[in-house]
RNA sequence: GGGCGGUUAGCUCAGUGGUAGAGCACUUCGUUCACACCGAAGGGGUCACAGGUUCAAAUCCUGUACCGCCCACCA
């Protein structure tokens, strides 16, 4: 009778065995019909040093659940997955290595370097890809692409000397974000923000024709060895007469101007700016527009250059110190003060970044980015929450030129090769070069491409473009992208950008940005402070599907979302739950049932709430909604079918003359819950949809079909009789509970009046009420009114009297000051003119309600009060 | 400086005009053969604040405060 199945659902002997089965069974391929609709995604590539962190446990799995659906919808579904060789992440690390080794990457050469990289990639590089398939994730591993692959890698050179062609890429000498400790440019991502202590250093500027100075304040004092001007305001009347005056620039002893530019803000301290082009992006406009030289400060390693004078060689830092004794020494310190800098910081080293003129590959973005402002507009690819439309619009509206180039070894290196007559031509080899620039060769570009170069390509170049492959034709452009909201304009911007010039089409319709997991207490889960939770170990004592739960079922258009392992615990419960009623149905079922021709009222309510369930579920799964069908298909399994249709329909399922329809009804709602809850809990669903007895199953839930739930399974007044009747029996359990303040046996009578609706039979199968009768009793009793029916349960007088009519009595406080307020509003004429006429009528039907409950109140007080 | 999100029960969050909801936690009761990772009954909230619109506001409008995120060239 018990099958076998333990009292407990154990994950661990689950999860391994039927994610390795579905493999086996070729189900994380899409299906070889090609009359099916495509649903397509390829999966954000995780960094080769990744490991997995919580947020990846959420959009993993999400990802999952959405290829899990629409295969159970009937679509043949593609999810392709890979990795990103994260260029300066990965090329970190490895340095890292390195240098505890005592050797470093300058010593052992370019070629050897990137050997360790890629050993060290085999080596640990599968990591987090091992771990998704831990999470359950149904991705096509057979199409793992990585972004240095061969074939990727030509498609990336092969855009690069395409958009160089066209002109959509070219070399050019800007100010850019520059590590001192990698010793190479970095894009903002790769930057952070911070505000530190510092101080504002005011220092005074001679004129040369000794009429006095000019007071300039700085927090970089050092940068002025590099000053080629200052400027002020044009309309700053301090300096009216004095532009176009030559300064004395301390310490160097060289003569600068004195220059009009509408940059400075005259309000701020003096008004007036020193100008350093090569070292500040502001003051390399001013520098521009003033045709200004731009000496180079600093080198790779943020040390002074011969541009310093006598601080050459010294290290910024260094250099700031000696410059600031040396002013002080001069009498040329005007005052120093406390001071709020804002300074950004390398995410990968810590250092802080300095901007440095220096001559990088830029792409031209505003171009590219108009196609994508049309498309957006035009609602070609939506976003999720939709809020992001806009903020997505205006970044693509401001978009500047994207420095491509990276001063690193492990990445793409740029094509383009210079000849002997100093043009640059971009080909894919040196002999193609050479052909192409009719010239000859003398070198290739040492700098590789900016990661996010190459993960634009990701929706087509994993699919094997350039080729015209059957994929492509086939799944692009692809159905979601999921992502973050940190790199919408880092990575989903050139997946745009790149689709549109490359494909002539979207990548894919629909962008679902999916919260940042925080921990319980709101803060941000850190690695490197050891405050985030590691998944894998959640997973091993509470389930992968526990875990999946846990994240999904708080995913909605929230922007953020609180881990708490308690939740998981509850996930780990419910798990428990779906594991011992599916138990209990089959301890109860041996065979197929068939449908029966007749169905009772609580046969018909289920049905009716599975089917309601079955369409919230799959609108909130077709919106992203995943919170809210989490909710409704824990709201029918354990509120609904557990609570109440499994308990009113045991005795049926004890007479084998009643027993096949309850046994239908159960066996269809379990399917049908199993294959709804199937993306989000895949493992627990597919082990016990393995046990269900159906005639004809799919040989795994995996590539069953989307439950039909007929439309004709919808019941409304079955509904509504069957809530009313568990109202009643609700409030006879209250009584019971309320003079429950003694010991007391089981009641072995229970009275009503009114109409049941067929609820007889629910309250006579609880079992602490032995006997239920119509009508009211003659001895003492206590009561309550509960759905328009009058309940009394016969007490002797075995009950606290004092107790009983002080509750009466607050409760009938409570009715009247309800009442009272009603009737107050129902005696407004404004809102019985007003409000709606069905408001109205169901006020006064309620109105009527509460005066018979006082009635009936006071009636029982007074029968209790002496 | 600009923009976005949030503020509802002890905790985590649903709830876009009609007398406040869920899960957990808490209190009391209960080991009847699916499940104690369970069941039953309870207690608990002037919905951040101030105005306004409306017969009616957690919900719509305006403003304020606090928390968080993103963007930005103030030395």
């Amino acid at each position: 009778m018990d099958n076998g199945m333990p009292t407990r659902y154990d994950a661990s002997l689950s999860e391994a065995k039927w994610y390795e089965a579905w493999e086996n069974a070729g189900l994380f391929k899409p299906d070889s019909d090609l009359g099916k609709p495509v649903y397509a995604i390829t999966v954000p590539p995780p960094n080769i040093t990744g490991s997995l962190h919580m947020g990846h446990a959420l959009c993993y799995p999400l990802q999952d659940l959405l290829g899990r659906y629409r295969r159970l919808r009937g679509d043949s579904v593609l999810i392709l997955p890979g990795q990103d060789h994260a260029g300066i992440a990965t090329q970190s690390v490895v340095e890292k290595q390195l240098r505890a080794q005592g050797t470093s990457g300058a010593q052992i050469g370019r070629e050897a370097f990137i050997e360790r990289v890629w050993e060290w990639r085999t080596e640990s590089g599968d990591t987090i890809l091992n771990q998704l398939r831990r999470l359950g994730c149904a991705f096509d591993w057979s199409r793992q692409r990585f972004t240095l692959d061969d074939r990727y890698a030509e498609a990336v050179l092969k855009v690069f000397i395409d958009w160089f062609d066209r002109g959509l890429i070219f070399r050019g000498k800007r100010v850019v974000n520059w590590d001192p400790v990698l010793q190479t440019s970095v894009s903002d991502i790769e930057t952070e923000r911070k505000t530190v202590r510092g101080k504002l250093t005011y220092i005074q500027y001679p004129y040369a024709d000794g009429s006095g100075h000019v007071v300039i304040a700085t927090t970089r004092p050092e940068t002025m060895l590099a000053d080629v001007a200052v400027a002020v305001h044009p309309s700053d009347e301090r300096y009216k007469d004095k532009v176009g005056k030559m300064l004395v620039l301390p310490l160097m002893n060289r003569e600068i101007p004195l220059v009009a530019d509408v940059y400075p803000d005259p309000a701020f301290g003096s008004g007036a700016v020193k100008i350093t082009p090569a070292h500040d992006a502001n003051d390399y406009q001013v520098g521009v527009r003033h045709n200004l030289p731009m000496p180079v400060l600093l080198d790779a390693r943020a040390k002074i250059t011969e541009a310093g004078g006598p601080y050459a060689g010294l290290d910024r830092l260094e250099a700031r110190k000696r410059i600031v004794a040396d002013l002080e020494e001069l009498g040329l310190i005007e005052k120093i003060e406390e001071y709020d800098i804002p300074i950004v910081v390398s995410e990968r080293s810590g250092e802080v970044i300095e901007p440095l003129l220096s001559e990088q590959w830029f792409c031209d973005q505003p171009k590219l980015a108009e196609p994508i402002i049309e498309a957006v507009k035009r609602g070609d690819v939506k976003f999720h929450p939709d809020r992001y439309d806009r903020i997505f619009l205006e970044w693509m509206e401001n978009i500047r030129e994207w420095c491509v180039s990276r001063q690193l070894w492990w990445g793409h290196r740029i094509p383009v090769y210079f000849t002997d007559d100093g043009r640059a031509v971009a080909a894919l080899s040196w002999e193609e070069a050479e052909k192409k620039a009719g010239a000859k060769i003398v070198r290739q570009e040492e700098d590789v491409l900016d990661t996010w170069f190459s993960s634009g390509l990701w929706p087509f170049a994993t699919m094997g473009w350039p080729q015209e492959t059957d994929d492509l034709k086939r799944f692009y452009p692809t159905s979601t992208l999921i992502t973050d909201r940190n790199i919408i304009n880092l990575w989903v911007a050139r997946m745009m950008m790149m689709g549109y010039d490359l494909m002539g089409e979207k990548p894919f319709s629909d962008v679902m940005i999916y919260a940042t997991v925080l921990r319980e207490d709101g803060k941000r889960m850190s690695k490197s402070l050891g405050t985030g939770v590691d998944p894998m170990s959640v997973i091993e004592t509470l389930g992968a599907d526990a875990l999946r739960y846990t994240l999904l079922s708080q995913t909605g258009e929230n922007q953020d979302l609180r881990y708490s392992e308690r939740r998981t615990e509850d996930a780990r419960n419910f798990c428990n739950k779906i594991w011992n009623a599916t138990r209990f149905v089959l301890m109860n079922v041996d065979q197929t049932p068939k449908e029966p021709s007749e169905l009772e009222a609580s046969d018909k309510w289920l049905l009716s709430r599975l089917h309601l369930t079955e369409r919230k579920v799959r609108a909130a799964y077709d919106h992203y909604d995943i919170q809210s069908a989490c909710q409704a298909l824990f709201h029918f399994f354990w509120g609904e079918l557990c609570d109440w249709y499994i308990e009113i329909s045991k005795p049926r399922l004890n007479d084998p003359a009643t027993k096949e329809t309850p046994q239908w009804v159960l066996l269809t709602a379990i399917e049908a819950f199993l294959k709804m809850m199937h993306p989000v809990m895949p493992h627990l669903t597919e082990e016990l949809y393995q046990h269900l007895p159906l005639d004809g199953k799919a040989a795994f839930l995996m590539s069953a079909d989307w439950p039909n739930i007929p439309s004709y399974y919808s019941f409304a007044e079955e509904e509504a009789s069957m809530e009313r009747v568990f109202e009643v029996t609700r409030g006879l359990r209250a009584l019971r509970a309320s003079i429950d303040l003694t010991p007391m046996k089981p009641i072995p009578v229970a009275y009503y009046q009114g109409a049941l609706h067929g609820g007889e039979q629910v309250l006579s199968s609880q079992a602490w009420v032995q006997e239920l009768r119509e009508g009211k009793p003659n001895e003492r009793a206590v009561s309550s009114t509960v759905a328009g029916v009058d309940l009394h349960i016969p007490i002797g007088d075995i009950i606290d009297v004092e107790k009983l009519c002080a509750s009466l009595r607050m409760e009938l406080a409570k009715v009247t000051d309800n009442h009272d307020k009603l009737k107050l509003r129902l005696e407004n004429p404004q809102f019985v003119e007003r409000a709606k006429p069905e408001i109205v009528e169901r006020e006064r039907a309620t109105l009527a309600d509460m005066e018979a409950h006082i009635t009936k109140l006071k009636e029982r007080i007074l029968l209790f009060t002496p």
